[in-house]
DNA sequence: CAAGCGTGGCA
DNA sequence: TTGCCAAGCTT
């Protein structure tokens, strides 16, 4: 096993001399600390920037944040994903406001309670943004430290787990865990990475057992994934004197709180139409004319892939009622960049607009 | 505790 | 084109 204090020691000496800017560790604060935690969960830095710049201009405190509205936090968020994050934020920094006087917690169990915060978030909270000595495992840290350690179990269960967090907290070095936990993160980033490890330029290499046992690709090791399934999807693009109808999809799930053209999955053997004519009899309670086909769209989430194919439609017979979705309203083209939509609604958003 | 949750970059 | 993965959390 390697030695703590010359593990310790390279890294931070490492990390001090190489670490990159960035707009969250340059002026480090709690509350920038935690906004720019939640957005970089699964999302990379330079994805994240732009979105962490608008956001603490828009929301310059905890209170701002916490008296806007649900639609103008979503709009700011609209394109970065996973929307569960952006309504956590929000709803947390309204507990902030409530039970800690507007300002966060500089304790780790209190800052987990918050709605959207796990362990590393209140781990990265409390170390990056109070100097607390705590703990963070990220995508990253597992990585470098199940090569660094050579570990045999999957990262990815509930064993592998606990020996990296078990591996994080034995190596931090007290007084440090600011620098440390951001070193590892730092080093996974940029020279362990998942493919091609720049091995030569680590400056742990000498430490490092799964280099030593030329093991890097091996580790860390993962279960097997699921396969992703494939649908297709129908939508509706329902227009009346130059407006289009958006429906609000439920709160929670998928794309929660977002607007979309209504339309929902084709089931086994049934045509593009008649599929569009059920989801809008299902989702708004009324009859349409299927009309030509707009166009054709392939998106890949996480967990599945859909191709979806979008028609422009008439009204045909009574009042479009919200019945599935949350709320349904008619909108200016002109007015759609104020509606947060998911990637693939925006796609046609676009097309609209530019068919015209 | 396995599955659900977005999007973009890269090989 | 497809698969993999990226500063995870919730249910």
């Amino acid at each position: 096993m390697p030695k703590k204090r010359s593990l310790t020691k390279k890294l931070l000496t490492w990390y001090r001399a190489n670490k990159r800017s960035m707009p969250w560790r340059d002026h480090p604060d709690p509350y920038a600390v935690w906004v720019s935690e939640i957005m970089l969960q699964q999302t990379r830095v330079e994805t994240v920037v732009p979105y962490f710049e608008r956001w603490m201009m828009r929301f310059t405190t905890i209170g701002k944040l916490a008296a806007a509205s649900q639609q103008d936090v979503l709009n700011l968020w609209e394109g970065l994903g996973y929307y569960s994050r952006a309504r956590n934020l929000h709803k947390a920094a309204q507990v902030v406001v409530d039970e800690h006087q507007g300002a966060l917690p500089a304790d780790l169990s209190a800052l987990q309670k918050l709605p959207g915060v796990g362990r590393y978030t209140a781990g990265a909270i409390a170390s990056l943004g109070f100097g607390l000595d705590a703990p963070v495992v990220d995508g990253n840290i597992k990585r470098v430290l199940a090569r660094i350690f050579n570990v045999e179990e999957a990262v990815d269960t509930t064993v592998g787990e606990k020996r990296i967090w078990a591996l994080a907290e034995e190596y931090l070095p007290g007084g440090e865990a600011k620098d440390y936990n951001q070193a590892l993160m730092e080093l996974g980033a940029t020279i362990c990475t998942p493919r091609n490890p720049k091995c030569e330029t680590c400056p742990v290499n000498t430490i490092c057992e799964a280099n030593k046992l030329d093991l890097q690709g091996e580790r860390p090791v993962t279960k097997p994934k699921a396969e992703v399934p494939h649908y297709t999807v129908a939508a509706a693009v329902i227009q009346k004197r130059g407006r289009v109808l958006l429906a609000q999809r439920p709160a929670d799930g998928l794309l929660g709180g977002m607007w979309e053209y209504p339309g929902g999955k084709q089931e086994d053997g049934e045509s593009l139409p008649v599929c569009l004519r059920r989801e809008i009899r299902e989702e708004l309670g009324v009859k349409i004319k299927v009309g030509e086909e707009l166009g054709l769209y392939r998106h890949a989430y996480s967990h599945f892939r859909v191709t979806l194919h979008a028609f422009l439609c008439e009204l045909k017979v009574g009042k479009p009622k919200a019945i599935e979705a949350q709320a349904i309203k008619w909108v200016w083209l002109k007015d759609l960049g104020d509606y947060p939509m998911g990637k693939l609604d925006r796609m046609i958003s676009e097309t609209i607009v530019a068919k015209r």
